[in-house]
DNA sequence: ACTTATAATACCAATAAAATACCATTCACC
DNA sequence: GGTGAATGGTATTTTATTGGTATTATAAGT
């Protein structure tokens, strides 16, 4: 603890950058602190009481600098334990659910990517769909399925269910489906998503222009509202030749304990 | 706060770090005490009560240091007899079980899972591993593969490379890959992961004792020390049957921080 | 003059750290 | 083979440190 302050205090002046409240001077600090690497995640901040004697300032206001670096993720608090800055591993599942914007993903390789719709429309529940979104034999599920592709070149079919009574009128979405659902107030907080290998059967392989039998990558993702109601279950098949998944991987430390 | 640097002086000549908690305190000193030769693998610590005594702290204290070496595979306890410092090679670290996970995520579906070597060897790097590991045409490169199975269903193929400096003698691995690093000193911290799906050539499905053509998961890994350097690349390719990768994820919040 | 944001003070609650007392196992010795 | 002194293992309690909250005072903005 006195350690961790001395080098969290080691480089910079007690001074703190200028301009606006305390409060605002210590936040930015931190998040300097955090950024240019002097803290690294899974690390103990100094308490709140240091904190304070050694800047000079109450208590409270340390807290309110703290409380919204909690508020944005960057920090976590566990009473009577301590303020921890948050693990990567956040920004790194942050990062992974940019995959969940399609369009954002391939953006970012400079692709431009269109959709085609192949269906819009509300049909009786699967068994499947039943089961997963929580529907009677008497209830409706919308189905949205389209094509993405580059140029000409297919690239995923994504077909995905949601309860009629979500989505009751699927022709409406002109747009991003989690556009059309973040403005009627369903905005999905959580995501459980499988991927697997798998065989493409003649009508995928068909719409993405590859022959049948050819690998395809399977994703399967559950979406939830922040109530733990499933709101929408997706299955996506990718060109296995065209589409990778990348992901960064944060190897732990074993050097224990908890952090003081 | 207490420190224990005077304590430890009285009786033994060591400079023990100072600060934190005392049982911190007292776990880098019996840490050091084994680095430095002072006791050797093989040899039992002095007893709980008699360190407790020593140090001048309660027995829980001492008992708290040691739990956590034990924990680390720093040290073995055997009731009623002591406590020992544990021979090298069944040190186990568990920061590395998220890289080697595949055992423990098969062993969490109840599966007892084994492997095949296929191959240890040093070869000439191909285009591939000269530009991803770094190495001249005149360097070699050190490949292991193998074969996972459960009982006599295959899993999936491991093809690991890593410059010739780093794996000398890939003959000298028995358990695991990651546990030889780290022994050498060479321990990743983070790895970059892509997946995507293959269609399986003719070698690869005879080994997983599937049809020439079937859909595989084909997953590259390359790992990094804390120097950033490339150690080990790794392409494994899972049966697309029998594997599949589940991840959470968590939706990012798009609204942006505190507008003063 | 009133409201708002900011900052300080004093106290509450949860957790971790440390100490105490007691239980279970091993193993040397009789 | 029994027996007891050694060992590690466990439960309970006390204390210190941490974050959490309510209240109050002050300064700036309207």
């Amino acid at each position: 603890m006195a350690d961790l302050s001395e080098r969290f205090f080691a480089d910079q002046s007690v001074v703190l950058p200028s301009g606006g409240p305390l409060y605002l001077q210590l936040k930015r600090w931190i998040e300097d602190a955090i950024h240019s690497g002097q803290i690294n995640p899974g690390d103990a901040l100094p308490s709140e009481r240091d904190l304070a004697q050694k800047v000079d300032v109450s208590r409270v206001t340390v807290r309110k600098a703290v409380l919204q670096l909690v508020r944005d993720g960057i920090l976590v608090q566990r009473h009577g334990s301590g303020t921890f800055v948050a693990p990567r591993t956040q920004r790194v599942e942050q990062s992974l659910s940019q995959l969940t914007s399609f369009t954002d993903d391939m953006a970012r390789r400079g692709m431009v990517v269109r959709a085609q719709w192949l269906d819009r429309g509300l049909y009786l529940p699967s068994p499947d769909e039943m089961l997963i979104l929580g529907l009677t034999a008497s209830d409706r599920v919308a189905r949205i399925s389209r094509l993405r592709l580059t140029g000409d070149t297919p690239l995923a079919i994504e077909r995905a269910s949601l309860s009629s009574e979500i989505l009751p009128e699927p022709l409406a979405i002109v747009d991003s489906l989690y556009k059309h659902l973040d403005k009627s107030g369903n905005r999905p907080v959580r995501a459980i998503q499988r991927i697997r290998a798998a065989n493409l059967g003649a009508e995928d392989a068909g719409l993405l222009q590859v022959p049948e039998g050819s690998a395809g990558l399977n994703i399967e993702r559950t979406s939830y509202l922040a109530s733990g109601r499933v709101i929408e279950f997706t299955r996506s098949i990718y060109r296995g030749d065209t589409y990778d998944f990348v992901a960064e991987l944060r190897l732990g430390d074993s050097s224990g304990g908890t952090k003081p």
